[in-house]
DNA sequence: GTAATGTCTCTAGTGACTAGAGGTTCAATA
DNA sequence: TATTGAACCTCTAGTCACTAGAGACATTAC
C-alpha cells in the first residue's frame, strides 16, 4: 500500500489530477488511512496507467470511463471499444488535416514580412486583415 | 449603423462571442442606441473579421490583443507581428508532430482488434493498459 | 518530541466560449 | 397608432481537464 504521492511519482500524474480522476469516477474511491489519507495498491497503480496512457493518446474523460467500464466486463464484447479508438482516431487525422492547412498558410504569411518595416506596411497584419490574401480555405 | 445580429451575419461570428470580444476587449466598445443596443460600422466589421481570420488561424486571444496593438499604431516596428505568426506557426508544427504520432499508434492499435471478440482479448484495451504494447513514444 | 514534508478539503481560476433566465427594445405590420 | 414577435440587453453558470492556493491535519525521520 502506498501513498497518493508515491502512485504520482510512479504514474508521472500530478497529486490533484489523481484526487480529480477519482472525483470524475475515473478511478474507485481509494481505501484511507485512520488519519484519512488515501491508500492504493497495485490496481489502483494500473488503473491509473491505464488512464494516463488513454489521456496521452488523446482520448477524453467520457471515452475512458466507457472504456473501463468494458474492462471490467471482460465478457462483453468489446465492439465498443473499437469503435472508441476508430473514432479518435478519425478525430486524430481531422486535426492533422486542418492543421496542415494552418501550417501552409502560417508558413506563407510569415514568409511574407521579415519584421524589419512598420506596421502599417506589415503583411502579416495585411494577411490577417483581408482573408482574400489567402491561398485557400483554411 | 447595424445591430450586432447583423454584424453576426456578415462575419459569421456569434451575438454572444462578439460581446465576449468586447468584454476582454478585443473589440471597442461599441456605440449604442438610445434603447442601449450596440450598434456597429465597417470600422467594427473590419476590426472583427481580423479577429475572426486570426481565431481561425489558431492565434489566441491574447496573441490577437498584441497584433490589433500594433495595427492601431501604423509606425511602430512590425517585429512582434511577425515573432508573433513565427511562434503561432512552430506551434502548429509541433501540433502536427505530436499528433502524427499519435495517429500511427491509433492506427496499430485500432487494427489490433476488430471489434468482434469479448473485452477480455480485446487488443485495443490491451495496449492502453500496457504502455510496453507501444510501437514508440507518443 | 519536534520539524519537515506530505496530505486533506474546499474554493476559485484557466481559455474561449456557450446556454439559459428574465427583462427590454426595435421594426414591421394591422 | 397599437400590437406583435424577433432581436437585443445583462447576468449567472456551465463546458473540459485540469491547476493553484489557503488553511488545517497526518505522517515520517531524526
Amino acid at each position: 500500500m502506498f501513498s497518493i504521492g508515491e502512485l504520482s511519482k510512479r504514474t508521472k500524474v500530478k497529486v490533484p489530477t489523481i484526487r480529480y480522476y477519482e472525483e470524475m469516477g475515473l478511478l474507485a474511491e481509494a481505501e484511507r488511512t485512520s488519519g484519512n489519507q488515501r491508500r492504493y495498491d497495485k490496481e489502483g497503480l494500473e488503473r491509473l496507467s491505464f488512464i494516463r496512457h488513454a489521456r496521452d493518446l488523446g482520448f477524453s474523460i467520457e471515452a475512458i470511463s466507457s472504456l473501463i467500464e468494458l474492462q471490467d466486463h471482460p465478457d462483453r464484447s468489446c465492439e465498443a471499444a473499437t469503435d472508441i479508438a476508430v473514432s479518435q482516431l478519425a478525430d486524430v487525422r481531422a486535426k492533422i488535416k486542418r492543421l496542415k492547412l494552418l501550417e501552409r498558410e502560417l508558413t506563407r504569411i510569415s514568409k511574407g514580412c521579415d519584421g524589419h518595416g512598420v506596421s502599417e506596411d506589415c503583411y502579416v497584419l495585411a494577411s490577417l486583415a483581408d482573408h482574400e490574401l489567402c491561398e485557400r480555405e483554411h
